[in-house]
DNA sequence: TATTGTTATACTCTATAACTATA
DNA sequence: TATAGTTATAGAGTATAACAATA
């Protein structure tokens, strides 16, 4: 069942892993985003906003949302960066540290059951190639091969 | 930057992907799903709906959904399977596989400059990596692993 | 009664554009 | 003027549930 084109195989399996985190994560009444958050807060303490914009690859209106979120809830909080009152750093809290150790665990249960049938040696791999992936077009749009003559349908 | 969990890396990549490819499609009116299995009809000429959902993961109306908007173009066509009045029979049609043919020069590009760090061997690994993943869980939702004591935040 | 396909609908995610404040 | 963040809003995608036809 290898029978299909990488790029809709890693798009389609994105798209799984995405629902499967949600539910597991909706648990601690989170999404995956907030947890991807946490979990960096956890590791770094604090990061500026403009780092987990790059870091995630969302949407800065998006963003807003996710943090409007983990504040509400007192996992996170923001404050105005001294140096340039514009920018924002986001901290984690002790309650956000003790969800970290949850999303953690709900994490770690997805991603055992997902990746079953590779052992570590191999899930190291997985995790080596995709984080060589480009994210980011490095050229601009437009910058390929066009469709082939006749081919645009209606 | 392999700060991250294997699991959010996937999902992260993979709603990359399924952006950037939706991009390269529109330039034919399609959206990936549409072009995932406009690629797979041109392959087998023929498939079941069944098999189209079990292939695609995706819910059973939104196939349908699409499956309307192929047919609208005039590049695929429903038929009833005689053995069983119920079943659908999905065909391609000739402008059908020219419109694959367009969909396999836009996704080569999108694969070529996102697998761009990488070397034939190394896609190939990604590829099989990928392939075996389970996308489909496997137990009872919560049979994993709950969150932690004194993790729930609210 | 179970299965296949369909429709209608509600819900989520995301992106766009306009607005505020700081620089 | 340009940047960081925010808000409001519209658009697309997906899932849920009820329905029709066939087995």
């Amino acid at each position: 069942m290898t029978a299909d084109r990488l790029g809709f195989l890693l798009a389609r399996h994105g798209q799984t892993m995405k629902l499967r985190l949600r539910e597991a994560l909706s648990v601690c009444g989170l999404g995956p985003r907030h947890g991807a958050i946490l979990l960096r807060l956890a590791q770094a303490g604090s990061i500026s906003q403009q780092a987990l914009l790059e870091a995630l690859t969302v949407d800065a209106s998006t963003l807003v949302a996710i943090l409007n979120d983990l504040e509400r809830d007192a996992l996170t909080e923001r404050r105005r960066d001294p140096t340039d009152r514009r920018r924002h750093i986001v901290e984690i809290t002790p309650e956000g540290r003790s969800a970290a150790c949850a999303v953690e665990h709900a994490v770690a249960d997805v991603e055992r059951e997902a990746f079953a049938d590779l052992d570590a040696e191999e899930i190291a791999q997985l995790h080596t190639l995709l984080a060589r992936v480009h994210v980011r077009p490095t050229t601009e749009p437009g910058a390929g091969t066009e469709c082939a003559p006749g081919c645009a349908p209606e």
